[in-house]
DNA sequence: CATGAATGAGGATTCATTCAT
DNA sequence: GATGAATGAATCCTCATTCAT
């Protein structure tokens, strides 16, 4: 989940750490609102004012309103990334996959706002953007992979890299689905739940993988 | 997935069939603007224009631009719910099944355009609008749940209903999942070992589900 | 009250019965509109409809929409012409005059709502028809006018013809005044109290009127 | 004439003073253009353009199009009450009385654009406005009806409240005719001579009111 | 004669962005 | 650095009018 080329949005304050406040509050406010009436229908005076303070001062730490949402799309990229980095334990073992299965999930249910945002607005972003939104994505594809390739079980036919490839993909879906669903996933399961039947049913699938053939 | 209170669309004409052919211009024109530009940057002229009449004309067939997203949802649903229909063997065998997955695969895949349209635009519909488009999701978790149920080898422990919904959800949610992620998947999977690939690691897990315990 | 120049409203339909019908069926129908919402919000499509036909008939007898209004002002003249006609006495008396009064303000009173619109909407008018209208009203002063000068007891100084015209437009006015500000005056008077208190009031003005100088 | 629950047209301005002057601009140059073309046929553009700002900065200033007729009317009535209050010389006399008339009269006359827009438009408010329009309406006639009520000689029959409500709405009404019929009354009258002329009508006839019994 | 679908100019309103204070 | 008034392009939607059937 290497992090390249972060896009830079320009401001024309040169503090910067008044710079990160800010933003850290342009981020927040922004996310309440796109979450209500979503980045189209929320006007950039209704972020400033939700940011707490005025469109003047929002447009000395933006360049567009688009810049809004690459802002909050990065952050959410951000708090990932440090939130799985602490995760692995390098056990090379099957806990370590549910773990960081648990852990994923876990942190998609408490952003849930966010991830939401993030997968609805994202083609709203220019295409520099979005590419780089779609790296991020990768990243975390790859970052399960990298995991499960360590904790497979050694006896046995290994799975091959096109199978990691799907079942990092399948998790990260999955928890994707968990913010898109919750709605009716509720209905039946809660998070822990959801995690473990997920989880089972997933390394279930695995394991038995190359035994199918 | 039965189909109830479909939401109408009012209209100022009165010929039936002309309404059918104007709404399926209207939705045609529409889904592929959306496409480009999504639904907020897509102005009714365009959509209009895309249909192939004026925007006093497309102002007969609808209210507010806002019909025309739900037109778009609506007609999807529509061709699924049309294309599943006939999937379906009734052989209660897993072979019914693949089967199943395969289709509604193929279809989202046909249709991807509008897929996308809809999962990203939803939330810009009337709150009656999305409920309604909600329904039709159920219903076609319901639809993969029926078959599972019927198809599940009659040995051994049953699964419990909650784990046929969850099995549902995520043939659903992978099927969509191509939708979203073709960009990246095609890299590594033509649509057919795609779907042969989740099947299998589907129907891996589900079997051996009560194994595990 | 001579009409003149009445201004013709082109027509491509031959039938001059039919004619008849059709505009009797306009107006009623624009009136009752006109009344709810006024003239500029009333569609043409909405006025096609209250006169029971469709917009393409309802051009096959106007022009344009600001013939309707052109209808209905002209309608209304042409109620009151025939109706004030058929009042005069000729005994030139005092007695007709209040019959006259009371009449004239009777008709008002049966086309409040024809009354207010006119009033409210006779600037949208061409230039053209708003004069015709306002001969109408000439013509209405006048012919109080000269009842007024039938009527005035012989003996005692003679009232000029300006204090004349002056009593006329009064009456007309009041008349008037009861369409607009029924909504108010109806709390204290009925027509008829209206009708007495007035006229007792103009008839005691007018015959002191020599007296006070 | 006391004024209760003035609505408050809704701004996004904070500067109360600025706030004033724009709506001094804006009420000045809607008049000119609703007296030229009505209310309806004037565009917003167009009264941004008279007021001399861009309609983004009108609607600054305003939230709908009608807001900016009640504005005007609201200008009128504050007016009218500014001028009105500065006359009473509560000598109680019919001196007095002929003094308010002459000077409403007078500030007809001076606002003849406003008051004829004023009374033309009204239906075009909303209900609550209008309510409010009404209002100030039964204010003046309320002003008038005092002045009458303490000028009256006290030898003779007192006149009744209803008839002091008449007379007091003659007044109001016979006002506003010269607003409205000032096309016609002034080819015999000017202002002064009509004042005179009605003044002496009215009070001929209110004087002369018991006795006819 | 009657109908109603089609048209598109026109109008109200919004909102991202700028810039003087 | 912060503010918020000003701007006007852009957008949704309406509706008078026409004309083919």
């Amino acid at each position: 989940m290497a992090q390249k080329n972060k896009i830079v949005v320009q401001t024309s304050v040169k503090d910067e750490s008044l710079i990160e406040l800010r933003r850290q509050q342009i981020i927040g406010g922004a996310v309440k609102l796109f979450k209500e009436k979503g980045f189209h229908r929320a006007t950039t005076r209704e972020i400033a004012k939700s940011a707490g303070f005025s469109i003047g001062t929002l447009y000395e730490y933006i360049r567009t309103k688009e810049d809004v949402l690459y802002l909050v799309c990065d952050h959410i990229y951000d708090e990932v990334k440090q939130q799985l980095a602490g995760i692995t334990t390098h056990s090379g073992t099957l806990g370590e996959l549910k773990h960081a299965i648990k852990q994923y999930f876990k942190l998609i249910d408490s952003m849930i706002d966010e991830f939401t945002i993030m997968y609805q607005e994202t083609k709203s972003l220019s295409k520099e953007a979005m590419h780089y939104v779609f790296e991020k994505e990768l990243g975390m594809v790859s970052f399960f992979e990298q995991i499960i390739k360590n904790c497979m079980p050694s006896g046995g036919k290994a799975l091959t890299d096109d199978e990691i490839f799907l079942v990092a993909n399948q998790i990260v879906v999955q928890g994707q689905a968990w913010a898109f669903r919750k709605w009716t996933l509720q209905k039946r399961y809660t998070l822990e739940e959801y995690t473990n039947a997920q989880t089972k049913l997933l390394l279930s699938g695995m394991i038995h993988l190359q035994e199918e053939e």
